[in-house]
DNA sequence: TTCATTTGTTACATAATCGTCGCAGGACTG
DNA sequence: CAGTCCTGCGACGATTATGTAACAAATGAA
């Protein structure tokens, strides 16, 4: 994948434990990590590391993480800068949503890492046009997630929808294994129930779909594991 | 989310309250917790259960914490394994330091329950790179665990999901010898019971598929004892 | 050497996993 | 409203992996 820099997201987390956590996972994503355990520091070190995007914990000492919300998103020069609002439960979110913050997107603790990836990812294509207006690629897959069109070499692909979003997960990081229940959390989102097997049924038609005009299967089964692509 | 094996972490401390209140909380973050109430013991225990990490208070009858860790850190197959002493002053951990017991960091008592579990899992990183984006290397052998693909020199390998998981125990400590009990409670799983010699078939199986291009066998036999990587 | 023990290897029955098909229900469209 | 598309599920067969037993080879001790 080319890659221009990494991303670099603040985090902002006052308990040491769960922001090594995601520091690790996000670090082990590309992400360059900039830490932070209270927001003071969080606002100074907005203007000082210029991060693409803030993962911002609710609960803080000092500046909560709602106020140093609202605060940015004031300042005109970093209103632009997506932020993910981290909240111990689910009430919670109606409640900051209702004092209008402006957070981008919202994840309730216990979080799925991986969702937590996800949806940083997401906020970057968002905002990012280096990313956002990237063709995904692999080989000779090519997925334009702005107009929603995919290619084979030059012919182009009809895909359903859960197909589509099945190829962008896995086109998101090419050569990365993915568990059926992982592909159930990123693609159908977690709180469906949905069989595990209902995963082999579509990336079965994913298959096809890709191969409608000839060339080689791009899907990797492992066995005992998962599926990727290449 | 399919995970890896659980760490396993070696929890040696005479005072029965403090071990309870650590073990909980160890476990609560997901260690495996093996427990120990002298050094004799944990000696015993380090062999037989093969930790991730040690944690490792150091007043203790009979074998003292500091004794402990000298004589872990001589041992070539232990050496690896990271250890936390726990010691009840600061002045201590001076004297400590001083002593060159090898330990890989210091907790002062009180400690914050959560600042030790944040260390542990700042060593367990920094040897067991196991979960993300790292290569597992040893000799001309890498086995990336995200895509799941082994390599031997330039050739690709395909393996069972056994014969996998196998080589990736044996590869989180090359040289190091696991005992066909330590590999089936960290290849199987604890709760399952299967024959030992279980282990020997898919050791040559995994001999088999590590040679199915050529070269040497990487895997040796250590008679009486178990089997280990170079 | 000879013997007992441990380890390597093969074969085979069983079990688990995977790919695919068809169907019924739902959503959406014209 | 009829028609089309999509979805999730159950079922079936094909493939692959697994555990065990049996036997061969090796190792080490006496």
């Amino acid at each position: 994948m080319a890659r221009t820099a990494p991303p670099r997201v603040l985090l902002v987390e006052d308990e040491p434990a769960q922001r090594a956590v995601l520091a690790y996972n996000l670090e082990a994503e590309g992400f360059d990590v900039i830490q932070a355990d209270n927001g003071e520091d969080a606002l100074l070190l907005v203007s000082e590391e210029a991060p693409d995007i803030i993962i911002l914990d609710w609960m803080m000492p000092k500046l909560s993480g709602i106020e140093v919300c609202r605060r940015l998103k004031m300042r005109p020069e970093t209103r632009g800068i997506p932020i993910i609002m981290l909240s111990a439960r689910a009430e919670e979110v109606d409640k900051i949503r209702g004092l209008e913050t402006g957070a981008d997107d919202y994840v309730v603790k216990p979080y799925s890492v991986l969702e937590l990836m996800a949806r940083a990812r997401a906020q970057l294509r968002r905002v990012r046009p280096s990313t956002a207006g990237v063709v995904l690629e692999h080989e000779d897959i090519r997925l334009d997630p702005e107009s929603h069109r995919v290619f084979r070499g030059e012919k182009s692909l009809k895909l359903g929808p859960t197909e589509f979003k099945l190829l962008v997960t896995l086109l998101e990081r090419p050569g990365r294994v993915f568990s059926r229940e992982q592909l159930l959390d990123l693609v159908w989102g977690r709180d469906i129930y949905v069989d595990t097997r209902t995963v082999d049924v579509h990336v079965g038609r994913l298959r096809k779909s890709l191969m409608q005009h000839g060339g080689s299967d791009p899907v990797r089964t492992v066995r005992g594991a998962g599926y990727a692509l290449g």
